[in-house]
RNA sequence: GGGGCUGUGGCGGAAUGGUAGACGCUGCAGACUUAAAAUCUGUUGUCCUUUGGACGUGGGGGUUCAAGUCCCCCCAGCCCCA
C-alpha cells in the first residue's frame, strides 16, 4: 500500500486554479435567489498582507461559501484603498512615484491574497486611484455641492509649517507634526467641508436600526454624534472698546449650575478677545501663544489651563452680580457659542482655572458623595441658588431654562458635538476636488462631461507642501464659465471619501456612466454582513452612514443604511522576544530549546515579553505568506478561526498552527482510508441500521445542524469543535456491515462539506476523491434529519440540595415519577439524604432532578 | 473623570439559570521504531486519610430548589471618549 502524503502547495493551487477557471464566484443580480452581500473592509495596498488581513478575510470567506451552501446569491468582492499619504511618503523615501508604488503593491498583495483561495468574484475588483473610479466621486461632490452639502469655508487648520502642510488632529503628536517634528500652528485657511451635521440628529436615529450591530459601536457612534440638550443664553458684556448692548452668547448643559457662576470664559478665536488684541499687546500675544497649540479636543484638554484677564465683565442673569471675563486656552471656538460661563464647584476645569486665579469656587450642587473642596460633577441637588434651592437638577434645568426664555435672554436649544467633515488635503495622492478659481466667477464647478479632472503624473517632491500646487500647467486652465484663465482647485480629498461609497462602486464595476447603476443598488444593498476591525467604529463606519443619506438627497436609489449587519474582529497578537542587549527580535528568529527561549543562529539567550498586538516597531509579527508557503492555506485558516472567538483577540502560536496543520492532514489521511471501502456515491440507504451506526448518524446529524448555527453566530471556534467532535467520532467507528459503511460516507461527505467554508482546498480535493464529479462550490449545505437530532437516552445529573450525587440514565420519554423514583434509588442520594426529610424534589425533564432535603 | 468590554485548569477557550471545564494546545505514561520524527492509545483543575470525598469560575454580599450565568458593592486588565 502506498501511502501518499496530502501535497498540499500542488492541491491548493489545483483548486485555486480550478475556482478560477470556472469562474466560480462570479456572480450577477439572480431575482430567483435570495441575495447576501458578504463585505470584508478593503484593505490600504502597503505592499504584504499581514496576519490580521487573513483573520478578516478568512471570516467573510466563512460566511461567503457559507450563504452559497445554503441557497445565497452571494457577492464578496475585494478592492483596493489605494489613495492616501503611505504612497506618498514612500515614494519620497524611495524616489518612485505613488502610483508606481501603488500599483507594485497591489499586484505584490493579489498575489498573497490569491494564495488563500477566498471565495471573492475577482472580477469586480477596483482601485480606488484609478480615475475611472474617482471621476464618479467627483461628480458626486459636484451633486453634493449642488445640493448644498459641500461647502467652502474659513477654518482653523492644523499647520506643520516645515511640510507646509494641513495636518489632521491624528497627525498632531505632542502639538509636533508627527513627520517633522515643529511645533503645529493653527492657522486659518479655506477648507471644503461636507455638511454631515445636516443629518446629525437622522444618524443618531438610525443606530436604533442596527440591530445585528455590536452595541460597542453603536455606542461609540452615539457618544460621537453626541447629542446635547441645553441652552444658550445671553449675558450682558461690558468694558473696552464694546458697544453699549453687547451681548456674550453662550451655551450650557448644565444650566443648573448657575448660581455658582462666578466668571466667563471666551475662546481665543472668539470675536471679543480680536477686538481686545487689536489694542491689547498683551492679550494679542496670549492669543498667539494659544494658537501654537494643536486643535484637538485631546491636545487643548491636556494643555495647562491658562487664562488671561480682559478688561470685560458680564452681568449675572439672576443676582447682577459683576463677574470677569477671561480669555482660556480650553476653551473650543467651534462647540457651543464659542465662549462659556463657568461652574467652577462642579466642573473641573473650571475649578482648576478658578484656582489659578483665585476666583470665588461656590458649591450650588449637591449629592452623594460630594467632597469639600473638589468639583462634583454630577446631578445632583440645588443649595445656594435662591427659589431653586431643593430641587433636582433635572427639574431645575427646565425651570431655568423657562425663566430665561420669559426674560427674553436665551433659548433651550439641542447642540451636537458632531461636526462637518473636512475634507480638503493638501496633498498630491488623493481625488483632485473639482473645481476651479476663476477671478470674475469666484468657485466654478467642473462641467461634468470635463471630468474626471485626473491627477497629473509628472510631479516633483523637492520642495515640500503640495505637489500639486506647484506643477508648472496643471492648476492653470479656463473658467467653465467665462472660458478666461482661471486656476483649479489644488486640494484633494480626504481618502475616507473613496471608502464611503466603495462597496456601492463593487455593485456596478464597469459602468462608465455612473458610479453604479440604481438596478444594482436595489438589488443588492444594503451589505448583509460587513466585517473588519473595530478601529473603524466611528470614522468610516459613520462617513459611509452619512454617504447614503447624501446620496439619497442628490437622487441616487441607496438605501438609508450602508451595512445591516456588522461583525468587529478582534485584533492578532504575538509574544515579543529581546535579546540580551535589550533589541526586539523576530518571532521567526528565536526557537525554544528545553524551556530556554534562543536565536536559532547562534544560541544567544532570549527574553520572552508580553503578548501585545503585533506590530512592526516590536517585531512580533509573522508573515502570513511564510506561514501559508509552509502549512498551506487551509491550516492558517482553520487555525485562525478555531483558536479564539472572533471578536475577541487571538494569539498567534507556533503550536496552535502546527496543530491546524496535524488537523488537516489526519482529515486527508481519514478520508483517502475510508474512501478505499465506504460504498460508491449515491448507495441507496439501507433500511436498518446498528446502534453504533445510529448513534453515529445522530452525531452527524447533530454537526450539521450545530455547525450552521454557529457560523450564523460568528461563533466560528465553536463550529471548528463540533467538526473536530464529528471527525473523532468517524475516526473511533469501526464498521461492521455494509450499513455501517453507509453511515460512514454519509458522516464523511457531512464532514467535509461542513469544513468547506473553512479549508476549501482539502474539502474539494476529498470530496472529489470520494468521488464526486460536482464541485463543493456547487454542493449545497448537507441536510439534516431531525429524527436523528433527538437521543433515545439521556443523562443527567441527580442533586441533594444543589449538590451532584449521581448521575442517571433515562429513556428521553421519561416521566417526572419515573425520573424521580429512579434517582432516589441511587446509592449516592440514599447516602446523602440519610437521616433527613426529604421537602422537594424538583424535576427537569432531559436537565436534572433536585432533591430537596434537611 | 465618563462610557464600554473582559476576568473560568499550565494555556486558548466551552457551558438556553440545571452533571463546570466541550474542542484544541501543552505536559506525563505507554505502543510502534535500531533511533528519531510522524502516528496511535491512555491520562492531565486543586487538595485529602484516594473503591470515596472536600474544594473550585477575580473578591464580598444577595435572589433561587439550583448561579460562571441574574442583582448590588469592590478589585484587576483592556478599549473608546475626555
Amino acid at each position: 500500500m502506498t501511502e501518499e502524503r496530502y501535497n498540499i502547495r500542488e492541491t491548493e493551487a489545483k483548486w485555486q486554479k480550478f475556482w478560477d477557471e470556472t469562474k466560480a464566484f462570479e456572480v450577477t443580480e439572480d431575482e430567483s435567489k435570495p441575495k447576501s452581500y458578504v463585505l470584508a473592509m478593503l484593505p490600504y495596498p502597503s505592499g504584504r498582507i499581514h496576519v490580521g488581513h487573513v483573520r478578516n478575510y478568512s471570516l467573510s470567506d466563512v460566511v461567503a461559501r457559507y450563504k452559497k451552501a445554503k441557497g445565497f446569491n452571494v457577492l464578496n468582492p475585494m478592492g483596493w484603498d489605494a489613495l492616501g499619504l503611505p504612497a506618498e511618503n514612500a515614494a519620497i523615501e524611495r524616489n518612485t512615484h505613488p502610483k508606481d508604488w501603488t500599483y507594485d503593491n497591489i499586484a505584490q498583495m493579489k498575489e498573497q491574497l490569491l494564495s488563500m483561495g477566498l471565495a471573492i468574484d475577482w472580477s469586480r475588483e477596483i482601485a480606488t486611484c484609478d480615475p475611472e473610479y474617482y471621476r464618479h466621486e467627483q461628480k458626486m461632490f459636484l451633486d453634493f455641492y449642488k445640493n448644498d452639502l459641500a461647502y467652502r469655508k474659513e477654518s482653523i487648520v492644523n499647520w506643520d509649517p516645515v511640510e507646509d502642510t494641513v495636518l489632521a488632529n491624528e497627525q498632531v503628536v505632542d502639538g509636533k507634526g508627527w513627520r517633522s517634528g515643529a511645533p503645529v500652528e493653527r492657522r486659518k485657511l479655506y477648507q471644503w467641508f461636507f455638511k454631515i451635521t445636516e443629518f446629525a440628529d437622522d444618524l443618531l436615529q438610525g443606530i436604533e436600526t442596527l440591530d445585528r450591530w455590536p452595541d460597542k459601536v453603536r455606542t461609540m457612534q452615539t457618544n460621537w454624534i453626541g447629542k446635547s440638550q441645553g441652552i444658550e443664553f445671553n449675558f450682558d458684556i461690558k468694558g473696552g472698546d464694546l458697544p453699549a448692548d453687547a451681548k456674550l452668547n453662550v451655551y450650557t448643559t448644565r444650566i443648573d449650575t448657575i448660581f455658582g457662576t462666578s466668571f466667563a470664559v471666551l475662546a481665543p478665536e472668539h470675536p471679543y478677545a480680536n477686538l481686545l488684541a487689536e489694542t491689547d499687546t498683551e492679550a494679542k500675544a496670549f492669543i498667539e501663544d494659544c494658537m501654537a497649540l494643536g486643535t484637538s479636543e485631546e491636545a487643548i484638554e491636556r494643555a495647562e489651563k491658562k487664562g488671561f484677564k480682559t478688561p470685560y465683565t458680564v452681568t449675572h442673569p439672576f443676582t447682577n452680580e459683576e463677574m470677569p471675563v477671561y480669555i482660556g486656552n480650553f476653551v473650543i471656538y467651534s462647540y457651543g457659542t464659542g465662549a462659556i460661563k463657568s461652574a467652577p464647584a462642579h466642573d473641573e476645569r473650571d475649578h482648576a482655572f478658578a484656582t489659578k486665579y483665585g476666583l470665588p469656587i461656590r458649591p450650588v450642587i449637591t449629592g452623594p458623595n460630594f467632597v469639600e473642596g473638589e468639583a462634583y460633577g454630577p446631578k445632583g441637588t440645588l443649595i445656594n441658588s435662591g427659589e431653586y434651592d431643593g430641587l433636582t437638577s433635572d427639574e431645575a434645568m427646565s425651570k431655568i431654562i423657562a425663566r430665561m426664555e420669559e426674560m427674553g435672554i436665551g433659548k433651550g436649544v439641542t447642540n451636537f458635538r458632531l461636526r462637518d467633515w473636512g475634507v480638503s488635503r493638501q496633498r498630491y495622492w488623493g481625488c483632485p476636488v473639482p473645481f476651479v478659481h476663476c477671478e470674475d466667477c469666484g468657485l466654478v464647478p467642473v462641467p461634468e462631461n470635463q471630468l474626471p479632472v485626473e491627477l497629473p503624473y509628472d510631479i516633483n517632491y523637492d520642495k515640500p507642501g503640495n505637489p500639486l500646487d506647484r506643477h508648472p500647467t496643471w492648476k492653470h486652465t479656463t473658467c467653465p464659465s467665462c472660458t478666461k484663465d482661471a486656476l483649479r482647485e489644488t486640494d484633494t480629498c480626504d481618502t475616507f471619501f473613496e471608502s464611503s461609497w466603495y462597496f456601492l462602486r463593487y455593485l456596478d464595476p464597469k459602468n462608465t456612466e455612473r458610479g453604479f447603476a440604481d438596478k444594482k443598488s436595489n438589488y443588492w444593498m444594503p451589505v448583509d454582513q460587513y466585517i473588519g476591525g473595530v478601529e473603524h467604529a466611528v470614522l468610516h463606519l459613520l462617513y459611509s452612514r452619512f454617504f447614503m443619506r447624501a446620496l439619497k438627497k442628490c437622487g441616487y436609489e441607496v438605501p438609508d443604511e450602508p451595512f445591516a449587519g456588522l461583525f468587529t474582529q478582534g485584533m492578532v497578537t504575538h509574544a515579543t522576544y529581546k535579546d540580551v542587549d535589550n533589541n526586539w527580535i523576530f518571532p521567526a528568529d528565536v526557537e525554544n530549546k528545553d524551556g530556554i527561549w534562543m536565536i536559532s543562529d547562534n544560541g544567544q539567550p532570549v527574553t520572552q515579553g508580553a503578548v501585545i498586538k503585533m506590530s512592526k516597531s516590536k517585531k512580533n509579527v509573522v508573515d502570513p505568506q511564510d506561514i501559508i508557503d509552509t502549512y498551506g492555506a487551509d491550516a492558517a485558516r482553520l487555525f485562525i478561526l478555531s483558536d479564539s472567538p472572533p471578536e475577541r483577540d487571538l494569539e498567534w502560536t507556533v503550536g496552535g498552527i502546527e496543530g491546524a496543520w496535524r488537523f488537516v492532514n489526519k482529515l486527508h489521511r481519514a478520508v483517502t482510508e475510508a474512501t478505499s471501502y465506504l460504498p460508491e456515491v449515491g448507495t441507496v440507504q439501507p433500511t436498518k441500521f446498528s446502534d453504533a451506526a445510529s448513534k453515529l448518524r445522530s452525531t452527524t446529524h447533530k454537526a450539521i445542524v450545530g455547525v450552521a448555527e454557529d457560523i450564523d453566530a460568528f461563533h466560528m471556534n465553536k463550529a471548528v469543535a463540533r467538526i473536530r467532535e464529528l471527525s473523532n467520532a468517524l475516526t473511533a467507528f469501526t464498521p461492521n456491515d455494509d450499513a455501517d459503511k453507509w453511515a460512514m460516507r454519509e458522516g464523511y461527505e457531512a464532514l467535509v462539506r461542513l469544513f468547506n467554508p473553512m479549508m476549501p482546498h482539502l474539502a474539494e480535493e476529498l470530496w472529489s476523491l470520494m468521488g464526486h464529479t460536482t464541485p463543493l462550490t456547487q454542493t449545497p449545505w448537507p441536510s439534516h434529519d431531525d429524527a436523528l437530532l433527538k437521543d433515545d437516552k439521556v443523562t443527567i445529573g441527580v442533586q441533594v440540595n444543589g449538590k451532584v450525587r449521581a448521575t442517571i440514565t433515562l429513556d428521553s420519554g421519561a416521566t417526572k415519577e419515573q425520573a424521580e423514583k429512579i434517582a432516589m434509588e441511587q446509592d449516592g442520594v440514599q447516602k446523602a439524604i440519610e437521616g433527613q426529610t426529604v421537602r422537594k424534589v424538583i424535576v427537569v425533564p432531559g436537565r436534572i432532578v433536585n432533591i430537596v432535603a434537611n
